[in-house]
DNA sequence: AGAGTAGGCGCC
DNA sequence: AAAGGGCGCCTACTCT
């Protein structure tokens, strides 16, 4: 059963329609109008968990959740019109970005169920029995979901904790908002080292100082200053470090980000071509590695953390269906494999082999790999230079699930670099069909953990992170591993490659001590 | 004063 | 170890 729901204030339509998106019950439209949005849904999810048919539910579904209710289901109309606008060069307007502010509400503007449903309607007839769309479809709504649940749930984070960590890297907090004490310590010894007053967050100004000491830069970067010998240089990078920390997560960052324990970005889902998410305010998925020992666990409670090992190589064994790479990637290391069949067993020039045929890497070194890795690997090579090809003819290529990406702009015809074209569609097939993978998981985990104590607080591009009572933590392991065959098996069937979740169960997210063995990466 | 760009950094 | 793809966010600086 399917529902479609056009919000009208506190009002709202809703039309109930058969599989094929036709208002049910014949001549009589089964429509019907309410003035409790939030009690209606909530009825119709209890009795029939219907899939819910809506325009954008960054805009309808947080007034859901206000309200308590969450549902199963959904289809949503914006995400789904951009995909297939984007698959048939529809020239769109980006849509209406997402309402950045959950929890607030404007007026609707007055959407007309009528159109509504012949937008759906429209939609349905140009997906069609396509399976891999209809699925793409459902998990690029379901992800819609769980974003607005994971922005109203937030991230269990202890500001208390986080204080301490400010507190011993940046001193006290100026009560004015004026530069903390350890940056001005620093401010005071670099221009010491320097002779004279440097600004150390002017690239400009760090530049002409480093002239005046004799030495010639192109760039400031840390890589470029880090060898120099010269007294300023350990004192800039640990400045930049700890600025960085201030005006990114600093106190400020708290105060508008963090409340109640919890830190609530917002997830745009969709927003990335590559329909990886993206975030909104606060560096959701920008979470720098030392902020991550503040995120804690509830009394009582831990998280179950998990990242897909190694995902886009094996994505890429999964789509070429290459029979070496897949058996490489039916181990739990790809990389030693490939490395026992091209390069003398040598893990980290596989590794850079399998990373540069991923991105298009240009090097004179990653060049002769390159060469190694297609003798024995040819049809997975084949896959991602094909696409490179087609970027640099200009073309558009697509995920596994059917995402296209977007076509070069039109002054790209004259001006454009072939090249950086290439290796972003090089890259897109990849990047999209392992974000594809990765939303099929969370779609399906999402399902797995309905109306048990566990919640969703997390999803990081190959990464889900679930908050639950202690006592569930095994069980949500397992869900999670099951979640990830059933990703695996819808998208690429009885595929032998695998694709292993590394799984942690901590009250701490920020794993203190590095792991001592293998994967220490995240591709 | 506000918008836009570049440099820099850090996440996958 | 870096490189090559995708992002967001901050500061400095320039343009309008």
């Amino acid at each position: 059963m399917k529902v479609l729901l056009v919000p009208q204030g506190n009002r709202a339509v809703l039309i109930r329609l058969d599989e094929d998106g036709s208002p049910s019950g014949g001549s009589s439209p089964a429509e019907e109008v309410t003035d409790d949005l939030v009690g209606s849904v909530a009825a119709i999810e209890r009795e029939h968990a219907p899939r819910w048919v809506w325009e954008d539910t960054s805009r309808i579904y947080p007034r859901l959740l206000d309200g308590g209710v969450r549902v199963r289901r959904c289809h949503d109309l914006a995400l789904v019109d951009a995909i297939l606008a984007m698959r048939t060069g529809r020239t769109t307007v980006p849509s209406t970005p997402a309402d950045l502010r959950p929890g607030l509400f404007d007026a609707d503007p007055q959407a007309d169920p009528v159109a509504v449903l012949a937008d759906y309607r429209r939609q349905n007839e140009e997906i069609g029995d396509d399976r891999a769309l209809q699925l793409l479809a459902a998990a690029e709504s379901a992800g819609s979901l769980a974003a607005a649940e994971m922005t109203f749930d937030g991230l269990p984070f202890s500001a208390a904790a986080h204080r301490r960590h400010l507190d011993a890297m940046l001193g006290a907090r100026p009560v004015d908002g004026s530069t903390p004490p350890a940056l001005v310590k620093l401010e005071n010894e670099i221009s010491s080292a320097f002779g004279r007053r440097v600004n150390p967050g002017s690239p400009a100004e760090v530049v002409a100082a480093f002239a005046r000491a004799g030495i010639e830069l192109t760039s400031t970067r840390a890589h470029m200053i880090r060898d120099i010998d010269h007294p300023a240089v350990p004192l800039l990078l640990r400045h930049r470090d700890l600025s960085k920390l201030h005006s990114t997560n600093g106190w400020a960052w708290l105060d508008a980000w963090v409340r109640g324990d919890r830190f609530r970005p917002v997830y745009v889902p969709g927003a990335v071509v590559s329909g990886r998410w993206a975030s909104r305010g606060g560096g959701g998925l920008q979470i720098p590695k030392p902020l991550r020992a503040s995120v804690i666990a509830d009394p009582g409670h831990t998280f179950v953390a998990a990242d897909a090992g190694q995902l886009e190589p094996r994505i890429l064994a999964a789509m070429s269906g290459d029979p070496r790479m897949v058996a490489a990637a039916g181990t739990a290391d790809l990389y030693a494999p490939v490395a026992a069949e091209s390069f003398d067993g040598d893990r980290a020039r596989a590794k850079v082999a399998v990373l540069g045929v991923l991105y298009g890497a240009t090097s004179g070194e990653a060049r002769s790999l390159l060469t190694r890795l297609r003798a024995r690997f040819p049809e997975a090579v084949a896959v991602v230079e094909e696409a490179a090809r087609a970027g640099e003819r200009g073309e558009v290529v697509r995920s596994w699930l059917g995402r296209a990406c977007p076509p070069p702009p039109p002054q790209w015809w004259s001006t454009g670099d072939a090249h950086a074209r290439g290796r972003f569609t090089r890259n897109f097939v990849v990047q999209a069909t392992a974000a594809e993978w990765a939303l099929c998981l969370l779609a399906d985990l999402r399902g797995r953990l309905w109306s048990s104590r566990s919640e969703l607080v997390f999803f990081q591009h190959d990464e889900v992170v679930v908050h639950c009572p202690l006592d569930d933590a095994p069980w949500v392991a397992e869900a999670v591993a099951a979640a990830a065959d059933s990703a695996t098996r819808l998208m690429f069937g009885d595929t032998a490659v695998r694709f292993p979740m590394e799984t942690r169960i901590d009250r701490f997210y920020g794993a203190p001590a590095a792991e001592p063995d293998v994967e220490s990466e995240s591709d």
